[in-house]
DNA sequence: TTGAAAGCGCTAACAA
DNA sequence: TTGTTAGCGCTTTCAA
């Protein structure tokens, strides 16, 4: 691998004219231009970034925390950060956690060690506290959860009402006993969304049943699905599930599919965040949309913004309810035929 | 920021004495380590990778090249890589090519310009001409897709032996009308599973049917539900499906429901690779279970030493057929109750 | 055991 | 327009 020397050298000029070559200054005539390019060329020379990055100081690397990537709503969201970040001439880190703080931390180095240039987090179980230290001096941003008081900047959705409007969905079609398939309230998400239902349940008179209330601890179709075994060993069975989470959606479809009960005629469904596989469940999961590729890409636009020293503001996306056959039937509200 | 000199006055000692506190050097008396360590702790000082890379020239990040991160494959082989680098100290490079040559040019050239110490290709689109080429002078592996001509060394299973087991499968459950969904024959294991696929139907004498294999050209749900539709218009239905992965074969199996078909009384579906979602489908989808996971540890392993410069040799990985209710109804062969 | 100094490959300030 | 040179932060050789 040749360097900047012995390219200058074969071009006789000097390692500076290189430089201006490959960061398209200006200041060179076309005819040294041409024969830069022509060393360059000949020795198949590659600048290092290794060098580049150290006398910048920067690393052009793009640290993205995610809990766990087997859920399919990181994915989508990363894709919107990578497209934005190529753009940019970033790439990005893809670090799982496993809401392990071991490592977190171990993560976390990587900023601090000037291997990432900003981070992008979307772990739940972060800590915080560290979050907010590092904040002081690299740029973050936290994506769809987000905790305010740490200052953050964070692009998300609206939970509380995502979730009022999915539960009100549930009552409109008649429901009165609706349970809520929750992961944990130690996430905001968590804890906004509940309020959601909560707060849906009181506007329409509809009183709360604790014993309908379901903490899975984490997300997963497992944990979807003993929920939903637990949920159906009750005496009074709810006649609507809304889970926080599509994965826990599925689990739950699973379990009624078990269970020989049809949906949504006996137990109505609804899910969260609109994963690709909601799309093939039987019957097809209602959902709430949420625009993951658009986070992802806000996400990594505020990013790069804060590592080159401007101010961004928090973000509020929209969502939608996807109203499918697991709350409809095969009929939608125009009696048109789903499937 | 600190910087490794201003640790050094700060404990009054040379820079040359941090580095080697820092790198766990045993020339250094207990007392002046203890003397560097509270400087470091006093500043906070964080050793730059920057810095240590160029001079080590290594970036310690390992590229990951998949086509496509919605393929649910590829995450838990991800994981296995990413468990395996993390312990060896690397950190992994995502990079989904889209299989566009034009993004796969730009992640190729993070290993010339040394930001990656070697990629691990998990692309069936790669431009195999460029990794030979690049091969030469960096350490690559092959991950699942592979070329046997270039030399590269690979992770993989045996893709015919387990689509011939597959097909085998229901040619003993008495299927004699097997319809193939495959994905596009540019695909090394989309030709791989087409001759276990075809060997299968030969040494059980059922004649083969041109008709009954059908290209989707990629990957994902709506391209097997597709497929599906199109099988579905012929006049001589096929009663049992093989598809080469269980994207396809999910989303063919919405389309048997949207056509009231029963599974597997009416058509039996078997697809490949066992992603986690292949739990959940209704009726729960025979496959065959790749080992994703330490195929991926696999890869890291051989590439980090790879790098380190010693020789490593081809891995082929067991795989498992998994019959379940989309081919067996809801008992298995012993009679036992499935889900 | 410790320090001085060279140098990894690059960019940019300054000089010519 | 081009060259000289310092220096980004670190490791390591050589000398003391």
């Amino acid at each position: 691998m040749s360097n900047i020397r012995e390219v200058a050298h074969k071009a006789g000029v000097s390692v500076a004219t290189v430089s201006r070559v490959l960061n398209n200054s200006d200041s060179v005539t076309s005819a040294t231009k041409a024969r830069v390019q022509d060393a360059i060329h000949a020795l198949n020379y590659r600048p290092s970034m290794l060098g580049r990055n150290l006398r910048n100081s920067e690393s052009r690397l793009l640290l993205v925390l995610i809990p766990e990537i087997s859920n399919p709503f990181y994915f989508e969201v990363i894709k919107g950060i990578e497209e934005t970040a190529l753009h940019h001439y970033y790439n990005i880190l893809l670090c799982e956690t496993g809401s392990d703080p071991i490592r977190e931390n171990i993560y976390f180095d990587l900023v601090t060690s000037k291997m990432a240039d900003g981070i992008i987090s979307m772990d739940p179980a972060v800590n915080i506290d560290t979050l907010t230290q590092l904040a002081k001096n690299h740029a973050i941003i936290q994506c769809s959860e987000y905790e305010t008081e740490s200052g953050i900047p964070y692009v998300t959705i609206d939970h509380e009402l995502a979730a009022y409007e999915a539960v009100e969905h549930l009552i409109q079609l008649g429901h009165k006993q609706i349970a809520l398939i929750n992961s944990d309230k130690k996430f905001l998400y968590a804890r906004q969304r509940e309020k959601g239902y909560l707060q849906a349940l009181k506007d329409h008179g509809i009183t709360f049943h604790e014993e309908y209330v379901y903490y899975t601890g984490e997300l997963g179709f497992d944990h979807g699905q003993r929920a939903m075994q637990e949920i159906l060993k009750q005496s009074k069975k709810p006649t609507a599930i809304f889970a926080v989470s599509d994965l826990l959606a599925i689990g739950a479809l699973k379990e009624i599919h078990a269970q020989a009960l049809h949906i949504p005629h006996d137990i109505a469904m609804i899910g969260f965040d609109k994963i690709a596989f909601s799309n093939m469940t039987y019957p097809v999961l209602s959902t709430v949309e949420q625009p993951m590729h658009t986070m992802g890409s806000r996400a990594a636009e505020m990013l790069i913004q804060t590592i080159h020293g401007k101010d961004v503001h928090n973000v509020i996306l929209p969502h939608r309810l996807m109203k499918r056959s697991s709350t409809m039937g095969n009929t939608n509200e125009k009696g048109e035929q789903l499937i």
